[in-house]
DNA sequence: CATCAAGTGTGATTTACATCACAGGCGAGA
DNA sequence: TCTCGCCTGTGATGTAAATCACACTTGATG
């Protein structure tokens, strides 16, 4: 089957090769098969928008495949990144269950395969299965983690060093050790590292420059190379 | 019956009289008697602790009266406060579902009368009473709502005066309108609305003495009183 | 009612970062 | 191959707020 975007869209969720463990869709059979009937599987282009900020929740997105950008933005411009979704997340979980507004606005950092479901098809889901709202209440659970994890960086960092030390250290997690050190693939602005962590795309140079010139780490292109993980961790101890 | 803390503890869910929609407890009858099989009622003296972030999760408390200052703290201790809970939420929950350390400190801002449940009791619980399963999903929708809010507020306001407003519009929400303005019952002192919002405590004095000057609001003993909301809403918007 | 701790008000000093401004690099597409 | 737009690097400057330091208020408690 040829697709746009040059995805390969896997229509059926039951013979789906993409599920893996903590997938939301990682469900038994019976669940899954309900999800099947009411889900609009489709294809995304880079930079699409999903959903935005204020909007009615329509109902969740389930990333298959790609990487999602999700949001918030002030009046005046400035953006705030809140985190990069990946395959296995659901988009909109907290509006779609609580019924306010989207809060955050989510954009496909890459061609994209999306499951969506309606509002209320998913509520009802949720209602019938209990696996499947036991794996929301999960997603949900590790959304608040990330989030608080935010919070911490951003309201107990002393200084824009400790807060990018942080996030690369929490990339560094899964990143390839070399002899070298800790390979991590970021296709990421400098601008976007900055929405990252709540700052200014010239101090986020200026840090990375420091940075690479005591040999702690270096972003060249899209590939960051940790050459000193203890050195980092102590900087966000301080 | 008379209770240590001077507070009334009602033993049986389901005569309470404390519950109220929107709290966890608000759920058919049949889940309540399941629940009330497996909760400990007990009673929290102030300053109390109910966990400590870090600690492996021993289940949720579900909070009957009183009111819980829910902080997390950097190496060198700094606090910042995440969020204050009220009666009906519940405390732990993203820990106990997802199995991760409690990642939040609790401490009883006042008396408190709580309801424990173990982990496996409260997961059990989910498991076999959708609703539930929801109600937690409907918890923990807001709890990343509340998240968010803290970090648009950390990460895109652009001066202190800006999320202290924010802060105090908030509160506002549930004041009482006066003819001089809204009037809000506030028992945290400076030094925790500085940890509320991410600054020094003599920041937060001097705003809210600039505050008082340009007559916008002030805050004498516990009470604060709003005089200009629209012009405090300017503020937040610049 | 004397004392003490906790909370509040305020000045002086310092500093990290935002902001502005512009130069060089690099890749995509014409 | 050239240009154009987006990225990255870096200097200069201003400023909000942290920090330190100390006086004053208040309300609890022996």
């Amino acid at each position: 089957m040829s697709t746009p975007y040059g995805i390969q869209i896997s229509e059926n969720c039951l013979l789906c090769k993409l599920r893996q463990n903590g997938f939301f869709c990682d469900m038994p059979k019976s669940a899954l098969e309900e999800m099947e009937k009411v889900k609009y599987a489709s294809a995304y282009p880079q930079a699409a928008v999903l959903f935005v900020e204020g909007q009615a929740p329509r109902g969740v997105y389930l990333i298959c495949s790609g990487r999602v950008k999700l949001s918030t933005t002030s009046r005046d411009g400035k953006t705030l990144i809140l985190r990069i979704a990946e395959a296995g997340e659901v988009l909109g979980l907290h509006a779609t269950v609580s019924g306010k507004p989207y809060e955050l606005t989510a954009e496909a950092l890459q061609p994209c395969q999306l499951d969506f479901i309606r509002r209320e098809d998913f509520l009802r889901l949720l209602q019938h299965h209990a696996d499947a709202c036991l794996n929301a209440a999960q997603h949900l659970s590790s959304n608040c983690q990330s989030a608080y994890e935010m919070i911490r960086s951003l309201g107990l960092s002393h200084s824009v060093s400790e807060k990018l030390a942080r996030l690369l250290l929490e990339w560094a997690t899964d990143g390839d050790t070399t002899s070298e050190g800790i390979r991590i693939k970021v296709s990421l602005t400098h601008e976007e590292i900055a929405q990252l962590i709540g700052t200014s795309r010239e101090t986020v140079t200026r840090v990375l420059s420091e940075f690479r010139q005591k040999k702690l780490a270096q972003l060249r292109g899209s590939t960051l190379l940790i050459l000193n993980k203890p050195a980092m961790e102590k900087l966000i101890e301080t």
